[in-house]
DNA sequence: GTAGACTGCTCTACACTGTAGACTGATGCC
DNA sequence: GGCATCAGTCTACAGTGTAGAGCAGTCTAC
């Protein structure tokens, strides 16, 4: 079979999603998808070429959600828009997200979440020789981020037993009391408002 | 087996290693790393628990050769240099640098490297306060970075495909003969020195 | 009305995965 | 000698992705 079949990919791709979601990443194997669409393993082989396809297909499916519904505002809103709808993305998501690091997005809908960030960098007057540059610095920073917490790589769990061995952590030491992060929503604000200031100086 | 055997843990990691690099990550099964020391597979749940113990151990490995051997210099120079240290880390094992993005880096020599940062940002003037939170913002960006760079998020392979349908991506088309990219090393530098901005302003 | 092609799917099978459980042979201690 | 501990093996099980063959139904052409 060269040619694949369309009709059912979404449903396949709902059921994919559902499965990740509720159960993990590990949990998603072909034979639980064709399952979930009551049908044989191999019937998935006719919509998508093998498992790898089958998860660029999601990533793609996510990012079609990540198209905010009004491109309006000052360029800082716009920016802080997508941004924001990234990180809930991950939240929705957490199992399927990170793929959106590894799998390039080169999907239709990637590709204009991409526009719609080079607008607002213009918009902001970046030189258009340091569009894509800013552009990449700023998606890496907000995937990166938004995968960092819903990986737990920020888990402060350790935060009380990094200090107490402060002897060869001086800077840990001094810093004792500031590690704990209760408002993540905060922090978020605060890096998109630094970078902010990368894109134009105030 | 409670307690797990220590004496040729190194070793083993040494082979896990090896294998990802030469063949990537989906070749690191137990089967192959056991071959490759010599050994039965059953036989390296004596030195680890489970593959994610497996995995985990190895990150902590990478992190080892993360630490500077020297402490010395300007905190910019002491940053870029952890950040260069990290993005040539990525090159050297890009099969299993992603694992440091998911694997909360709580080990010794992981604590280590972020000590190091949070001294250049004291040095740096930026306020206790903001410290950890600046820290997490750039390390973030860096291994960000490193991983898209080593699996290819940044191709510009469809750079040309992309602005060919130019007609609903207006930033596109502008920027059209800006989006190719041959320099990363220069890309790289550039967005360390717009991130020293964010540390501290000139 | 029947032959042939095509579609959408199933069934079986293979090589591979992580790892539980039981075992063996060697070493060191009393 | 007797026993415990250790390092490693062997077998087995449930699960994985997917190749290859086959099968019932529908559409088209003569």
């Amino acid at each position: 079979m060269r040619k694949l079949k369309t009709s059912r990919q979404p449903e396949i791709l709902d059921a994919a999603l559902a499965i990740a979601d509720e159960r993990g990443l590990d949990a998603l194997s072909m034979r639980a998808v064709a399952e979930r669409v009551g049908v044989t393993p191999m019937a998935l082989y006719g919509y998508f070429r093998n498992k790898d396809e089958l998860l660029d297909a999601l990533v793609g499916r996510l990012l079609t959600g990540l198209t905010p519904s009004e491109a309006a505002g000052t360029w800082q809103e716009r920016l802080s828009e997508i941004a924001q709808a990234t990180r809930r993305l991950a939240r929705e998501h957490p199992a399927v997200f990170p793929l959106l690091l590894f799998r390039a997005s080169v999907t239709p809908d990637g590709v204009r979440v991409v526009d719609l960030i080079y607008q607002a960098l213009l918009d902001a007057g970046v030189p258009e020789a340091d569009v894509p540059r800013i552009e990449r610095l700023v998606s890496t920073f907000v995937l990166g981020f938004a995968i960092s917490e819903v990986n737990g790589r920020f888990s402060s769990a350790s935060d009380e037993s990094r200090t107490r061995r402060g002897a060869d952590l001086p800077a840990h030491r001094r810093l004792a009391g500031r590690l704990a992060v209760d408002d993540w929503d905060a922090e978020f604000a605060a890096d998109l408002a630094d970078l902010m200031r990368i894109i134009r100086p105030v």
